[in-house]
DNA sequence: GTCTATAATGCGATAGAC
DNA sequence: GTCTATCGCATTATAGAC
């Protein structure tokens, strides 16, 4: 296989289990018994765990950008675009309750290792951050929208954590309710 | 020393590292270094690290029944109370910054790594949980007191998660206050 | 480019002296 | 009750064959 393929294959592999096990938690023996190949053939794609770790990231940030851009297509104005961002958690349900959110829980972990890579990995939110203030903006909310954006996001980022904690789908979705009604109060 | 001060000793000082580095992070090494004995010792004391963190877990119950029962005492009346819960967030932003929220943090932890004592670490949340919608009902919202403890949870861990994340004492505080102005819209 | 073999380290846990 | 010494295992990382 050449090399760009193999490479692929380890940081999609890191990126689902950095996502359900935890980041210190996988090893190599574990994303190698995933993409099929052994331990040593990691060293020749990249130097040290924490490069896989750059890679899930910048991956991560590759693709929510790619579905924001998607949202800021389809949606038909600034609501429609926001309410996007909030039925995601809804379509995510399954996946939050077994291992949280995947932005949240990862820049949580970075945070308590005090790891190097700890701020990339806020650069996440960063991205949800800026583009719905864009969109809070577009709602005729430029004074807040960055405060208001920042709400929206702290909202969920609660949500994901309790419903995950409880296993509770009922408290999530009337959550996820009250968001709504939320966003068209301020409408 | 007498057994069990070493041991209180020991569990003080698991307390403090696993809200600082996390659990799986924090080795015997790093609590015996901190309580200042050997290794070995430890199994005098646990069969295992797994017992460390359900003490941990039980040390960390005990005192936030103390504390709730504390502010039950000295809040005149369930607004002032449920306002004991909201400035604690306040009260340890400095700790919030660096390690995030004490009971969110170490719940997700141990979800992520599917840890047998996950639902005892629940417990926590279930404490503030049951003793919020409390102060709800006796606010006179007994339909929904359930309800109002869970969404309030969850904004102060949302805050607490994107607060940590950020480092913006500024958003924290315009939360908090958030927080406020909404408790006082429902009275 | 991928493999096997192995070095170097740190971990949780045990045994036994004192 | 606390210590030292050590086991067995998993981990990251390296060396070198193919």
């Amino acid at each position: 296989m050449n090399s760009r393929a193999t490479r692929e294959s380890i940081v999609e592999a890191a990126d689902e289990l950095f996502y359900q096990q935890g980041f210190e938690h996988t090893s190599f023996a574990h994303i190698a018994s995933a993409v099929k190949i052994s331990r040593g053939n990691f060293y020749y794609h990249f130097k040290a765990k924490d490069e896989i770790l750059d890679a899930v990231i910048d991956l991560r940030l590759a693709k929510t950008e790619a579905m924001l851009e998607k949202w800021e297509m389809e949606g038909e104005g600034p609501e429609d675009r926001i309410l996007c961002f909030v039925h995601i958690l809804i379509a995510n349900w399954a996946k939050i309750e077994k291992h949280g959110c995947p932005v949240g829980t990862l820049s949580a972990e970075l945070i308590k290792l005090d790891h190097v890579a700890k701020d990339e990995a806020t650069r996440l939110f960063t991205l949800f951050r800026k583009w719905l203030a864009k969109q809070f903006e577009e709602l005729g909310r430029e004074a807040d929208a960055d405060e208001l954006a920042m709400h929206l996001l702290a909202r969920s980022q609660g949500v994901a954590t309790l419903a995950s904690a409880f296993r509770d789908e009922i408290f999530f979705k009337s959550e996820v309710e009250r968001m709504r009604s939320w966003l068209a109060s301020l409408v």
